[in-house]
DNA sequence: GGCCTAAGAAGTGTCGACACTTTAAAACGC
DNA sequence: GCGTTTTAAAGTGTCGACACTTCTTAGGCC
């Protein structure tokens, strides 16, 4: 009999120098090395990575489909600019896949799991800065859409993730660094997803992810 | 002043051949043409579609990232298998995405979009073929995506769809066609879908996507 | 000086080549 | 005949090359 162990592969990302690349830009991008809507070339790229222009380009592909870049009609590649517009279909998206995901990490909530999102918010209290803060918040999220066991909701989310990132650091950019005060609400609105997450029913889970993601839609610049 | 016309474009795609590949690929795999966890040369792939490496290469990476091909750790390529379990996160992640969509799509419904969705259902009820109800099953599904008004929940759900068109198509393989009874309760969920968007409210609207979607993780084979 | 034009520079799309790795097949021993 | 080892075939990862396109800058014209 054929079929020796099919299993239907969670990820099993090439190693090669592609790859690297890719996590490596997209690391970049998201730091803000690389101003919003500036122009990606191969060959800059290349000897910016010591490589040559194919692991570039697979990257790039990779990239564009996680929407951190655009292709313009003529081929060439741009950092890609997330507007406030932008931003308002991230939350809406990231909503609809967190709801469903908390719902789902409702049912196999574990007191472990309690333990790490606990720890997260105390944290959270502590943080001295935005980008601290948001570190928080989007570990907390991950973990969530983790807990849920559906591995095509967490490869959905990702890429939300980075393009919410992105956005981040160009408002950071923007905003001085020492008018930060405690987001209250936002530790709140973790404190009470984690008690429905606990010891709630599936479907007030969802509605809280729900609400909590889509309320910061209004924290647009 | 820079900037002229920043758009953080909707979607660019590169008129060139690893573009042609990809859309010629999928639809091969979708069709059936290659079954499930059949392996996928680069050489032999581009003596089929008379190129180079490269192009091929490139679709490759986009497929991989639809879900419907996977790499293994020696870099080798084969056709995803879809398996139950995989139809579940399916369905989940369709759920999710579609009942944001519904959400969306019922605040600016128009009388067109309830003429073009009757006519739909209309067809649906004269379907002849498990593969013909699911073809107009998907193209309702997608104008409520697209209803939206949100791209990135449209991007997020196609490689959805691939994959289950992928998953279907092996069903179909299976299945006699001649032993095809129409399908009441597919139809009987998109009228009351219809009516929610129409004349229901948003939450209304999304709740109905929901359990329609999720109704269907009970086909499983 | 401002605008149009034309050479030059830079970039993309595609290809073939080659080293290295993995798979498949053939040869060998028992 | 069956299992093991050796050898050849096939495949991937990366590179440089080159034609063609697009952007940029310098020159000329008014």
């Amino acid at each position: 009999m054929a079929t020796p162990q099919a299993q239907s592969s969670p990820r099993a990302p090439r190693n090669n120098r592609a790859t690297a690349v890719h996590l490596r830009l997209r690391k970049e991008i998201v730091s803000g090395l690389f101003p919003q809507g500036s122009a990606l070339a191969e060959p800059t790229l290349a000897e910016h990575f010591h490589t040559s222009r194919a692991p570039v380009r697979e990257a790039l592909i990779a990239l564009e489909r996680e929407g951190l870049v655009t292709f313009e009609k003529t081929g060439r590649t741009r950092v890609r600019t997330i507007a406030a517009k932008d931003l308002r279909e991230i939350m809406e998206a990231r909503a609809a896949l967190e709801s469903m995901a908390a719902r789902l990490a409702n049912w196999n909530w574990t007191t472990a799991d309690t333990d790490f999102v606990a720890k997260n918010i105390e944290q959270q209290t502590k943080a001295g800065s935005f980008a601290e803060l948001s570190r928080l918040d989007m570990d907390l999220h991950h973990y969530v859409v983790t807990c849920s066991g559906n591995l095509r909701l967490l490869q959905l989310w990702e890429p939300l993730r980075w393009q919410y990132e992105a956005y981040l650091v160009e408002i950071f950019k923007r905003r001085s660094a020492d008018d930060y005060r405690p987001e209250t609400e936002t530790v709140l609105g973790h404190r009470k997803l984690l008690q429905v997450l606990s010891s709630g029913t599936p479907a007030e889970a969802a509605q809280a992810m729900m609400d909590h993601v889509l309320f910061n839609i209004s924290w647009a610049d």
